[in-house]
DNA sequence: TGTATAAGTCTCAAAAAGAGACCAGCACTA
DNA sequence: TAGTGCTGGTCTCTTTTTGAGACTTATACA
């Protein structure tokens, strides 16, 4: 047994519902992971770790993100640190997002697990196929 | 510039919305993850990845997920090839849910990303402190 | 004058999630 | 033998979240 995940899975039990005062926000790790296990969060990460860019940018660079959910995405990366907000007082304004230093030490991990991805979609994608196939 | 990041970023480009045949399938990396960044998928995998579980131990284990939603991530984790799910004939008859061997790979990469989580939710927590403190 | 652009906000409809009742089959207890 | 509890779910209803798309404000340019 990994010390480490058992560590993890005390973190996890700290959390009990209904319990008096407790909250969400008890449990550091489902309190950070959940603020960037949205649909398009990695997504967003993904992009500014590349290079920053603005909001008209990123909207057509993800095509079929909508207007508002890329708006409250950003927000709420903000709001957590990963991503810094800048204005530039061009006419109309521009905006520019870039990832700060702890958005870009987060993209690390997140980094390897999108190379998981990238490398095992075809594992997935037939487990997949094989699970549709045997209760259809 | 991380040539690895361009090359995932050139994965996210292939999928364009509404050209045609374009298709949120075209895009593997998008459709993997975007099948374990649910509120519960990670929760679940770190929970299973300490030992497999039963479904009324893992009802007890997150007291915060309902059993609707405790079923259907459990289902769709299985349907990815994660988890593998387990029926004895006991009486009443008991399911065992476990990872697999893809399951197992994948949860290396998220394990990264749930340590960090441990580490910096002082950071993320704070940032977000001062966000707010600034916005409001 | 009319059009375009930037970064959003607002409203309404659709989809997803949460709460909790309900189910079948068997074991145990009273 | 009737009642209770356990198992792992499903079903329905309500609330929350998301998506689609019109609208905004100020400026520049044709």
């Amino acid at each position: 047994m990994d010390s480490k995940i058992v560590s993890l899975r005390s973190k996890l039990e700290i959390y009990k519902a209904g319990s008096g005062g407790g909250n969400i926000a008890d449990c550091p790790v489902r309190d950070v992971i959940q603020g960037i296990s949205n649909k398009w969060s990695s997504l967003l990460m993904m992009a500014l770790a590349e290079k920053p860019y603005r909001f008209g940018e990123l909207r057509r660079l993800v095509p079929d993100i909508s207007q508002r959910m890329l708006t409250q995405t950003l927000h709420d990366l903000q709001r957590d640190g990963y991503v810094h907000r800048e204005v530039f007082p061009t006419k109309p304004p521009s905006v520019e997002y870039s990832l700060t230093d702890l958005g870009r030490s987060m993209f690390g991990p997140l980094h390897q697990l999108l190379q998981w991805a990238e490398l095992n979609h075809g594992a997935v994608r037939a487990a997949r196929n094989a699970f549709d196939a045997t209760e259809a």
